[in-house]
DNA sequence: TAAAAAATCACTAAGATTGGGGGAGAGATT
DNA sequence: AATCTCTCCCCCAATCTTAGTGATTTTTTA
């Protein structure tokens, strides 16, 4: 039994050459090559997939409501994006969306068959600099403006808690949480919850 | 010039292997092998290590206050983890705490040099199985027992934002906003934002 | 060691927010 | 016909949040 794969991408050279490559492997076969989302999703009761490369700028539907559409119909389907963007919004928005592997379109092609593999065992195949975008998102920023004492306590408050919970949960008076937060909106130029959040989520402070 | 590389690890067989290995290599050498993170940090300055090979399980201060600790020190340094730990709770938190990859001890040798090149061309090496555990942390939970409007309300709670400013930024009336909150509350079986964001964010519902 | 920064607590006051209770209509879906 | 979803409305009471001004103690840093 092959494994069945589906292209999804606009341009017809990296379309065909990428059908031609997968097609020259003996245990996988092309179920369906299309150049938009909306031709993809039409048949893809028919064409059963197990693992779709994307790409992400197409006619009509953006990659990214494909992959939502796709994943929603069938979730058990793999989808490895394959594209030119690197910024992180566009691969952030890929993995929530569903993706499960993120390759930039410079990859050689043993890369790209590795991908295919690595996908169907588990695995989340990614361009070195994407994993590197990826992992680095879990990372607060070293030169925050906030003492430690701040940050716990903007902490508390992203999680929804009010002043009373949190000078309750660090064992302080609630006097002193409001001092911090007062002391917090001047750091940060704010003067609203939302703002200071929006403000310490960008630049990872929290 | 050679790559400088440390090792964290309290295993004697293990670490002395990993030195092995990294010796064989002609343009790698270990600066220092200990078998905690105070004895690491102790030389840090002297051994200037580029990349450090780190288990989490140590006598002592754990691994991952030790992450924290010599990132705070040396933030240009790359930390990867060697650790047994597949749990998504320690990958997170090494992470977070700044490890730049994190490689499971199965792994095989190749891999693991390829992991000392990869962290130090920009890369983030992972096991595969960690990777997609990565990724799928991006990704929400499909069956989620709220409408879409409700997790959209729902995540604008979670930027701190009042039902005021819901209301305004939804186009409805602000009635509307605590209509869908109480249906919120009533289907995560919460009667706090606090708990609520909780629950919501422990079952990827936002 | 002296100065600066951080963390702690205090009071007042006014306005906004939140949560609990009830209900109800319109439109879509099943 | 029944259910779900989204929308809106009322009342009420407790709590929260912001703003202003202030002070003390501990820790860190220059």
């Amino acid at each position: 039994m092959k494994n069945r794969i589906e292209i999804v991408e606009d341009n017809d050279v990296v379309r065909d050459g990428l059908q031609l490559l997968i097609n020259s492997m003996s245990d996988h076969t092309v179920v369906g090559a299309y150049i938009s989302c909306e031709q993809a999703l039409k048949n893809l009761d028919h064409d059963m997939p197990e693992v779709i490369l994307m790409d992400l700028d197409l006619p009509g539907m953006s990659g990214i409501e494909g992959i939502q559409r796709i994943k929603k119909r069938s979730p058990h389907i793999h989808i490895i994006v394959i594209t030119v963007h690197e910024d992180s919004e566009m691969v952030f928005e890929a993995l929530c969306a569903g993706a499960s592997g993120y390759i930039t379109k410079n990859a050689n092609h043993s890369r790209l068959l590795d991908a295919i593999d690595e996908v169907q065992t588990g695995g989340a195949p990614m361009s070195s600099k994407i994993a590197r975008m990826v992992v680095g998102s879990f990372q607060k920023n070293q030169n925050s403006p906030l003492t430690s004492r701040e940050t716990e306590v903007l902490e508390l408050l992203a999680k929804g808690k009010s002043y009373t919970v949190i000078a309750d949960e660090l064992f302080i008076h609630k006097e002193t949480v409001k001092s911090h937060i007062k002391n917090i909106y001047f750091k940060l130029q704010v003067n609203t919850k939302a703002d200071a959040l929006e403000i310490a989520r960008k630049n990872k402070l929290i």
